[in-house]
DNA sequence: TTAAATAATTAAGCTTACTTAAATATTTAA
DNA sequence: TTAAATATTTAAGTAAGCTTAATTATTTAA
């Protein structure tokens, strides 16, 4: 399999596990940086090789071997993340972008040999779930969406679902990590914001944050 | 720079540094898995970028920035090789079989990290240099081919310069590795074999391994 | 409910990195 | 020193993964 093919079932697969499933040409075309055009072709392409089920002017969705090669992909995106960040130190975002490209180009052989290294983990630094090979990747349903918690409780970061430097970097300067507690304020419903405590900071986060950081609630 | 570009330049610098250079196209097409027609395709391009100097009909030789991408591309080879050993406990070729992908897809940022992880290392598990950003690698004149070692002397193997996986198997079996104490008991001229005991057993190589192995003389 | 906006598709074309086949240059050996 | 062998180059063509431009379908909003 191509780095193209990859990602283009990456894509698909992330897209499909959002709150809002999208998988629509263009939306992919987006997230892919390549024109409407390209992703129509490969679209074509890839269902002629069984990997997606297509129709034209429909969502995309993937067969069952599509959906396991996006899960072995992602499963060697993360592995990275977790290995260079345990080994090398490197920030959230780092290794995001240094897994983007080694994930394509990793064995098996060499996967299986990292998780092994860092004692199978389930989750990554960002919190994101490691899939275990042949397994679908279960909904952990402890967690939720912090644009979903409730105010007046305390909650526990479990996950920064984001490949974005821009709020990495504002998450680091705030204190904001997996494994940090924090208590919800209030939720303005109204204008989509939460206002959280951190660290006796207060924060005003809008939804763009609200909508990838899980929380898990405590006590 | 492209994963052909990478794999022409650090073939061409590869050759270049055997005691035969050998750089003509037909070999590098041979090496490089690609027809002549290919090879030949690809050197008239490289001359445009001015990554090799190009003349119909002659060897290929490398200008300088040539030689600087070759060496970073070596440089992430033999970091990766260090690093995959180091953390993983790979084989001497399952790290080279690795390292052949991961090095066209390592960020300079990346390889420095790894760098400052081993403490700088200036060899690799094969004894091969590492080279430094923007620095010549220099040659180590204490060691020398074990086809030219003088009988009746101790010797440390310093060197296994292969990739192939015949030769690290056999080195492993017969307990070959870099830093083991060899004694080299008979050079047979004629039919360039060496005749060594390593470990109270006497082993009979010839050229093609000891061509490939360097050692350093002991007291 | 229909016109306008948006999305998806098709068609034609480009670049990279190859291929095979044919032509030409260089090297080797009689 | 020249004929044969080998090496290199040139020419034409291919597949992947894109592009732009034009066309067609779907969605949205008046």
């Amino acid at each position: 399999m191509t780095v193209s093919i990859e990602n283009f079932v990456k894509t698909i697969y992330n897209q499909s596990r959002l709150a809002v499933v999208d998988t629509r040409i263009s939306t992919l075309a987006r997230l892919l940086n390549i024109t409407n055009a390209a992703a129509t072709d490969m679209a074509r392409k890839l269902a002629t090789k069984k990997l997606i089920n297509y129709t034209k002017y429909k969502p995309l969705t993937l067969t069952s071997t599509g959906n396991h090669l996006a899960l072995n992909v992602i499963r060697k995106h993360r592995l990275w993340e977790s290995f260079l960040y345990k080994t090398l130190n490197l920030s959230l975002h780092e290794i995001h972008k240094e897994a983007e490209n080694l994930e394509h180009f990793t064995s098996d052989f060499l996967a299986d040999k990292i998780e092994k290294y860092l004692g199978f983990p389930t989750t990554d630094p960002h919190g994101d779930p490691i899939p275990v090979l042949n397994k679908e990747v279960e909904i952990d349903h402890a967690q939720i969406l912090l644009s979903d918690a409730n105010a007046g409780f305390e909650y526990e970061i479990s996950r920064l679902f984001s490949s974005e430097k821009d709020f990495f970097d504002f998450c680091s300067s705030n204190q904001i990590s997996v494994g940090s507690t924090i208590w919800v304020e209030k939720q303005f419903n109204a204008n989509k914001m939460t206002e959280i405590i951190i660290n006796q900071n207060k924060i005003l986060l809008n939804e763009d944050f609200t909508n990838i950081i899980y929380v898990k609630q405590l006590n």
